[in-house]
DNA sequence: CTGAAAGCGCTAACAT
DNA sequence: ATGTTAGCGCTTTCAG
């Protein structure tokens, strides 16, 4: 009853006590400092152990003069920062760094995250899919090391990590071309992350096959809502695409659900692919054809780039990881 | 080129230089301490802001030797507790807390997600939905304040916040049972949080309604591929429910898709009902009847529960928030 | 309002 | 191999 919570603090001393030791040696021994014998370390080890003693971070973060964290912002509904999050804390293991995570959301807006992310002291940042002007960014990355993934600005101040979605669009359009598509509509992203990018390849490669004039954009975006938005937007008629590339897996999935209610077959009236191949996309049910982004890779890269290498600079560099297309069952020749 | 990143370190003692005055002053003006005169407090904060100051939350911490830290748990792939954690970044605003997130997810479990969050002397914890056994949550609360939320488990050590699961089951069977149907099953959640609960509404409600003959559990789970799975093993013939209860929004949007694509019409053929009213249950594609979870409720349940009050103690408490069933277009009387 | 001083729980040189 | 001693950037108390 009388339990003194919060001051639960087995501090460091308390072991180097309850070992009969200095408090310098237990502090070697956690640290996994030369300077100990190994029955002392297996000892102390012992003690601490019995104690609970955890070494308290902030503390040894203000003697350290350093953090060993990276600090990232992702997006808490979007199913592909989630994976892309997974593949972080994979990543991370074994660096001696740490991930110091900050969700961004309706009522977390990016700056909130990353001013919360700089109040820690994080040595460098990770922002995943960021919506903030590139001038903000820019000044960001002047401050910290930060790393954009799965966006494309023009900086040189923060390094960037993403997959090659000029190249992601062309992948989707070629094989609707392939198929035997001619009218191909793209979902658009607008100012999302990686939208711009995904329209240029599209318009290449209509372009160059001899498309140019059928160019064809219709509002879209990141979640299914918008998807659906671009399935209603699209008449029934003669003028209806044959095939949609969605913005995204969401979007795709989004309007695959909207066309099937009005009674238009996917594949069989319209094909559709979509990005990113997040876990909903293998579904059965779904059985999405899209464009995988190498989560593992780009993480990897990502964490690379946060981890100042001792040798070179903090100098902002670019990472291009390549798209895959994936085919599953919502793409078919057109009839 | 010779930049000194990471030594951007503007310390207290620069703002104070610059402005002026002692360091105490600063320190008193970023507490909002009394002892300050306005013009002081003015011309202080206008200095810090003028080089970029942000006070080092590390060190306020260990000098303040409390965090004001709320730890987080949740899972990075469930839309659920992505709009948990908006909620709950609403409900600390103000507070004086901060929260600390941690992401539970494949490579990252909950335990190593719960020991940073101690690692950072995390004043309290939050866990949404957690899936660790009673014994290890009850130790836990030992320890630290532990608000479980969306789980009910027997315990004295942790606060539990959570919707009347069983009473959202009920309200989910006896919608169905007033349309008429009596061939109800359930997608059963197993082991997860809030399943046994939902498992136990469905039998009150069948029973009392003189069904209980006719309870019908079917493996599912959390997420789509578990609703996929339940479908697949409902055989099409005469024995098949009338109706489905599914665990979640998700589970529900899988075992939809799933009886669609095998020519099975919802509401038509089979009428549904999902758990938590996700952003995605109210698409008009999908347009899912369900039992909605107040998260803004519960995440301010949550959050008060976690700040402990200066006079009551750190008494483990339980709230209990009402469900509401929200009619759309997936139910239906059965034909 | 200032300035000095002790302390928070660690790290990391430097002694022994 | 082990102990001593300054810090790290801040809070907080206390005498001016």
């Amino acid at each position: 009853m009388g339990r003194d919570r919060d001051v639960d603090a087995i501090t460091m001393e308390d072991v180097a006590r309850e070992a009969g030791v200095s408090r310098a040696l237990v502090s070697i021994v956690f640290r996994d400092a030369p300077g100990a014998s190994d029955v002392t370390r297996d000892h102390i080890r012992r003690v601490a152990a019995r104690l609970g003693y955890r070494p308290d971070r902030r503390a040894r973060q203000l003697g350290r003069k350093r953090t060993q964290l990276i600090g990232v912002t992702f997006g808490a509904l979007q199913p592909f920062h989630g994976e892309l999050l997974d593949a972080m804390y994979q990543a991370v293991e074994g660096t001696g760094y740490e991930l110091h995570v900050s969700a961004v959301s309706q009522r977390h807006g990016e700056r909130a995250a990353i001013d919360s992310l700089m109040d820690h002291r994080c040595e460098s940042l990770v922002l995943l899919g960021p919506r903030l002007p590139t001038a903000e960014l820019d000044a960001l990355g002047a401050n910290v090391p930060t790393v954009v993934v799965a966006r494309q600005l023009r900086s040189s101040a923060v390094s960037q990590v993403r997959t090659d979605d000029t190249l992601g669009a062309r992948m989707a359009t070629e094989h609707l071309l392939e198929l035997g598509h001619t009218a191909i509509a793209l979902s658009d992203g607008g100012a999302l992350p990686g939208a711009a990018q995904r329209r240029r390849g599209y318009r290449e490669s209509m372009e160059a096959a001899g498309l140019g004039a059928r160019l064809h954009l219709v509002p879209g975006g990141q979640r299914e809502v918008d998807g659906e938005r671009t399935a209603l937007s699209q008449a029934k008629g003669a003028r209806r695409p044959s095939a949609v590339i969605a913005f995204n897996d969401l979007c795709a999935i989004g309007i695959m659900h909207a066309l099937r209610l009005q009674g238009t077959a996917v594949p069989d009236d319209v094909s559709l692919v979509g990005y990113d191949d997040i876990g909903a996309a293998s579904l059965r049910a779904v059985d999405l054809t899209t464009v995988r982004q190498d989560t593992e890779l780009l993480a990897q890269r990502a964490v690379q780039r946060a981890i100042p290498a001792p040798d070179r600079g903090a100098a902002a560099g670019v990472d291009i990881v390549a798209p895959r297309l994936v085919l599953r069952s919502t793409t078919a020749p057109p009839r």
